[in-house]
DNA sequence: TTGTAGGCGTTATCAT
DNA sequence: ATGATAACGCCTACAA
């Protein structure tokens, strides 16, 4: 049963009344933005305390025009990659004077405008997106630049001079075809592709690059799921495919894949090698663990972070890749 | 007279001088508060439009006293089974008027209490929260509860008299138990409890209700992750058990627990049996997959969803608990 | 050093 | 039906 408030509405004048002294006097006190005695200092603190006042935040935010808030809106909250990312921002922010606030934009494009609607409206002072797709989020990404600085994280919208910071995929798929070529007898275990899909730049780009340098058997493109994991291993079956080197566009299609595979009897990495993109946490538990490319989570945030604080000097680079490294565990 | 627009934002004023009516004009077409000519609404509206007028939520706010919002605090955002339950309060909330933003814990209590008065000075409507520990976030459900509607999820703070919706855990190990105790040969196979501490409520829960009506060979205590899952294994084999059952208090670590005994070449489940508590998506990609109690994320949003909206009144049960199913896969 | 007053953008209460 | 105006809580020139 909701409470009686008891700090709502206490305000400024409360605490101003309870002290003996002006508003303007309690604002310096509790912000410190002027100097002020310490003694008077004290007893403004000792009544906000006593009265239980909070700073209302909406007022300041529409005196200020500006909140101390960064908004992040992710696909979903069901892909680990992107809850490590919302995580390593968090994190990032958390000593920093910014709150950040992560809404899903439940991988639709309508949802995604509205959640960066509600971001603007809001006021945050910076917005960080991992769009959903490489053209149906364009809207929501020029209306976000429109407003505030906006980057986009992990993937990006084609053709718009907003930002981006994310991981060097191309290298990153490199760094599997090298890998696939020295270590892997390409004639007992063909190379199929499992791509998260065409529609995000990371899939796009994942894919696209991996088919140009590598000599690709099949290839099939679907979501970043599980469940796309778990079906295309499944169609592969069933189209009598019996060994083979898969290479997904994400863990979490790998880990679907290893799923269904090992369900059906299959070993891995001997009938299957499976090889995984992002080096999501449950990547080293899988088993066998999961051979991938692990992207450099710390130093994203932290090329974030700077992009965001040098806002409008140019001091920080607007686009940025971050190479990746891959990761050999016992899956391929 | 007109104020004159800051050229940063467009406002009500800008539009009205647009539209040539007054800016109270403008918030009622724009709101639909108040019937008006649908002519005059119109050309409101694509003053509004022409303008790229866009509603500063934070001036609302402050007059209304009501910003539409209910914040979600978790825990962090690394475990699968908050990510899903922050996923189904996204979603249950969508289509209402309420936006919902989530903020990460971290794990930490002063973070937790930041993350709660952040909210708090934004003026959420509501507040919902998934306590990191049964003692240590009574300071922030207090502040919390005391300000505004406030919902514990998932988990809880004792003797507070703020409303509770979560799973029934004792009922979940009751099932566990009394399937371990029809198919499961105790002997070869002694019980053996790794928990996810007893600092949560979940965790506290879990482990004495199990403990109460199961005979135990031996008991560990950690926390709510995958490598206290793995370490817990790892200790147990390094003592020289060779065979087992393993209950855990939750999905992660009992994944984690999978990952050490498989790695070290032991077979599940006619070595080790896991069973694991939630019911999260990967529990069914696990290989074995993993045996677990599913808790009704639906149902809970649903009730969480109903006790906010009839805030006040009393139609809504305080605290629910939900009933969970055991799902039997292969692990154990 | 401290106080006064104005305004941030919006909606609600009055009038008309 | 529409318009003028007063708050909402806060910060910050400007005054004293």
């Amino acid at each position: 049963m909701p409470k009686k408030s008891t700090s709502q509405g206490v305000t400024v004048f409360d605490v101003a009344e309870h002290a003996g002294v002006s508003i303007a006097t309690v604002s310096r006190a509790l912000s410190g933005s002027r100097p002020m005695s310490d003694e008077l200092r004290e007893k403004v603190k000792q009544s906000a305390a006593a009265l239980g006042y909070q700073v209302n935040l909406v007022g300041r935010a529409l005196r200020q025009k500006k909140t101390s808030t960064i908004g992040l809106v992710i696909p979903d909250f069901e892909n680990p990659f992107f809850s490590s990312l919302a995580q390593g921002i968090s994190r990032r922010f958390a000593r920093s004077e910014a709150d950040v606030l992560v809404a899903s934009a439940d991988n639709d494009a309508e949802a995604e405008v509205r959640a960066v609607q509600s971001f603007l409206g809001r006021q945050v002072d910076a917005l960080v997106m991992i769009p959903n797709d490489e053209s149906t989020s364009a809207k929501a990404m020029k209306i976000a630049s429109d407003s505030v600085p906006t980057v986009q994280f992990d993937r990006f919208v084609p053709g718009l001079d907003i930002p981006f910071i994310g991981c060097d995929n191309k290298a990153g798929m490199d760094l599997i075809s090298d890998y696939i070529t020295r270590s892997i007898d390409i004639d007992s275990q063909p190379v199929i592709l499992i791509g998260g899909g065409k529609s995000s730049s990371s899939g796009h780009e994942r894919s696209s690059r991996f088919l140009s340098r590598t000599n690709v058997t099949r290839h099939l493109e679907g979501s970043f799921s599980f469940e796309w994991g778990q079906q295309a291993a499944k169609s592969l079956l069933d189209d009598g495919v019996k060994r083979a080197t898969l290479v997904c566009g994400a863990d979490v299609i790998a880990i679907g894949a290893i799923s269904w595979l090992l369900s059906q009897g299959h070993s891995i990495p001997s009938d299957f090698r499976v090889i995984g993109f992002d080096g999501v946490g449950v990547s080293q538990l899988a088993h066998p663990t999961l051979t991938t490319v692990l992207q450099p989570v710390e130093e994203m945030t932290e090329a974030i972070e700077k992009l965001l604080s040098s806002d409008g000097g140019h001091s920080a680079q607007a686009t940025q890749r971050f190479r990746p490294e891959l990761v050999e565990r016992e899956s391929g």
